[in-house]
DNA sequence: CGGGTAATCCCCTGTTCTGGGGATTAATTG
DNA sequence: CAATTAATCCCCAGAACAGGGGATTACCCG
């Protein structure tokens, strides 16, 4: 609450890069540490400076916002990132996320308010538009593709993905080494595979295991 | 905007159900289907009627709102689902998500709005509250486990996990069938491991993959 | 009650792995 | 520059796997 929060903007749209900077010279809770309208003048910033935020727009014109971002989390680990963009496809969000993103808002979004955001991704949260969020909640549950294993089946995949063998799992279920084969064949002709690595890929993909 | 987005709520503190009524009852954009105070009711009322939007607890004295989610997203997959709930923790939030859930709103969080989150929700978006959010991303971009595989390795490993055989993945790659082997022993040796069903399992958990 | 399916068991044959051993040639890095 | 590591190549033997066949028992559901 004392120290006031300091930020580097990256803005290539000079209206909404000077909103911004109003909104943190205005306010005490915030110190401004550098406004930048650039992908070249941002990765020097990023280089030689260092702030609890990194706010970045996504589409500069001379560079990526992600290799910002990469950038940033490489140099500056607590450094926190939010991303406010156009942009809210799949693609975008994801790859934002991966690079190290913490908070992601869109530019059209009424209900999420800049500096109470920039205040929750400090105290550690990830404030998300719901258009984006959307996006990760697809990714923690991708359609459950309703191949159906039975339970013997796996229980005999989970062997496998351990790495013992039909032996050692029939040993181990005290069940007919020719039984577990049997599974496993089971288990290929219902995922469309033939090779143990693949069925744990597979399985781990279909949230199975 | 015309049709109003109609509601079953199920909330068992009372005080907390009752505001909830007012603000569905008072205003014209919603309809309110059902308000239930306990699981049983909840799941009956489920079983009986259609709604927009399920609003639910996840804490109720006499079952789990989790089964009400997951019962709600089998027989009425069209329904969206919003948690509020006092509880923000990683099991929780990851549950519910899984279970069905597209919204989740933690009941202390001054920043959300519910009316508004709602119509968000119905818009195809994901309302969170922001430290919810942040158990999302974790898993999203879990942190980079230390064992380093070399690029070849990584490739050798990408298509183990397709099913190839070595004598595949060399041809493919245009390299000897030694030189596939070998590579896979690395990985056994890094990974600690003998098979290459492991070697996927380990190389998912590890988010190698 | 009959059909389907899960779970269990068995055989056979050719292919592939696993896990030892070694070697050479770049790169990288202290 | 010396040491290390990556990446490439090679050999071998025994163990495990893939994929084909068939069989029995038991349970659930309509």
């Amino acid at each position: 609450m004392n120290t006031p929060i300091s930020i580097i903007v990256v803005e290539d749209d000079p209206i909404v890069l000077h909103r911004f900077m109003t909104m943190f010279t205005s306010n005490p809770r915030f110190t401004l540490v550098a406004a930048c309208s650039n992908a070249t003048t941002a990765h020097s910033v990023i280089n030689a400076s260092h702030a609890d935020v990194l706010l970045t727009d996504l589409g500069l014109p001379d560079g990526n916002g992600l290799d910002l971002i990469r950038q940033c989390t490489e140099q500056h680990p607590d450094t926190h990132i939010m991303v406010i963009s156009v942009f809210g496809d799949e693609k975008h969000v994801i790859t934002a996320i991966e690079a190290g993103a913490t908070g992601y808002i869109l530019k059209d979004d009424e209900s999420m308010e800049v500096e109470q955001a920039i205040v929750q991704l400090c105290a550690g949260g990830s404030p998300i538009s719901p258009a984006v969020a959307s996006h990760l909640l697809k990714r923690l549950r991708p359609e459950a593709d309703e191949i159906k294993l039975t339970k013997a089946e796996l229980e005999i995949l989970r062997f496998i993905a351990k790495g013992y063998t039909a032996q050692e799992a029939a040993d181990l279920k005290h069940i007919s080494y020719h039984t577990v084969t049997s599974h496993i064949k089971s288990i290929y002709r219902k995922l469309h595979i033939s090779t143990r690595a693949e069925a744990v890929h597979e399985a781990v993909k279909r949230h199975l295991l």
